[in-house]
DNA sequence: AAAAGAGACAACCGCCACCTA
DNA sequence: TTAGGTGGCGGTTGTCTCTTT
């Protein structure tokens, strides 16, 4: 099992920090930036680990950070990112400015997840509880066979066979989409060009990052993209504002990018019309076609709306 | 008032992916 | 190509404080 270097070394102090660790810290760092973690408690005089100064900063000294108990709204965005993200704890985090994935997810196993019981509601999968598991009648089914298999202090089941592919849109920081699907613990979910949601299983991965990216499905052993496959974006202007497609190492995927322009100033205002020309057999290229296997008009507004609730990072 | 329990928060641990020599 | 170093992540544990008995 490999190890932080920094792990090895002896005598280095562990637990809470002291108030003069945090200056020494927060003094080298405003200063100097962090550099390379491991170098900053030799330089800045201190004897902890790089791991243990990066994360003090990171989730207490940083300057950024926002202090005090999570908003209502907040809490509701957690919520509503944990139902298509998981415990994906850094990427909920990136959509809270100021908040940390550890404070995020604290809240979630020390709070959030007691409340949506209590709402009849199961934390893991964000669907209602079926009756007997609701937080009333803990007791009388403790020793149900249908605890959790994420920890043994849960009694709540999950859905069964409910981990399939799942679709996400994210509108990123700047000026790109993203577009992914892949195994997650929510109801594999489609989204439809009328703007509607329904549930329909998809396993092709497919990225817009500012490229649109084929991936193979997770499993190997299931039919995969060829080289050959492709997609074809025919926006009147797109043809001039794309880059070159470039095939990577990757077997079966394929990137093309766009420009930083076309993101900022059509992509995002003008209907862009996503094409399949392959073949995919039962894995899924375009969710959002009513036939999956056939191309459809996507608009980036929806785009633009799904992706800032639904995201995944790539 | 003291002990026990619960909740909130901080920090550590192990693993993984990426980078570089 | 590979092994070591590093950053980052999620799960887990430790610690402190507040509440209840």
């Amino acid at each position: 099992m490999k190890r932080h270097s920094c792990c090895y070394k002896q005598k280095l102090r562990k637990g809470l920090w002291s108030p003069e660790e945090d200056g020494k810290l927060l003094s080298y760092i405003t200063k100097h930036g962090h550099g390379c973690w491991s170098s900053v408690p030799k330089l800045a005089g201190l004897e902890r680990c790089g791991k243990s100064c990066r994360l003090r900063w990171i989730n207490y000294l940083r300057p950024d950070l926002k202090r005090g108990a999570f908003s209502s709204e907040e809490q509701d965005l957690i919520v509503e990112l944990h139902a298509v993200l998981g415990n994906r704890w850094s990427q909920i985090a990136a959509r809270l400015p100021g908040r940390t994935d550890n404070e995020i997810k604290n809240l979630w196993n020390s709070c959030i997840k007691k409340k949506l019981r209590e709402k009849g509601i199961d934390p893991i999968t964000h669907k209602p509880l079926p009756e007997i598991y609701k937080d009333t009648n803990r007791s009388d089914n403790h020793n149900s066979t249908s605890f959790s298999s994420e920890t043994n202090q849960d009694f709540f089941v999950k859905e069964p066979s409910d981990y399939s592919d799942y679709l996400a849109f994210e509108k990123l920081n700047t000026n790109s989409v993203s577009i992914v699907n892949s195994l997650s613990p929510v109801s594999p979910t489609q989204f439809n060009t009328d703007g509607s949601v329904s549930t329909t299983g998809f396993e092709t991965q497919i990225c817009v990052k500012p490229s649109i990216i084929l991936l193979p499905p997770p499993d190997n052993t299931s039919s995969t993209i060829s080289g050959e496959d492709h997609v074809q974006v025919t926006d009147p202007t797109w043809e001039s504002n794309c880059g070159t497609a470039s095939h990577l190492d990757n077997p079966g995927l394929e990137e093309i990018k766009w420009s930083d322009e076309y993101l900022n100033e059509s992509l995002l205002s003008n209907p862009v019309y996503v094409k399949s020309e392959t073949d995919f057999n039962a894995n899924i290229a375009f969710p959002w076609s009513q036939n999956q296997n056939q191309a459809c008009d996507v608009f980036p507004k929806d785009l633009q709306r799904m992706a800032f609730s639904f995201g995944e990072t790539l």
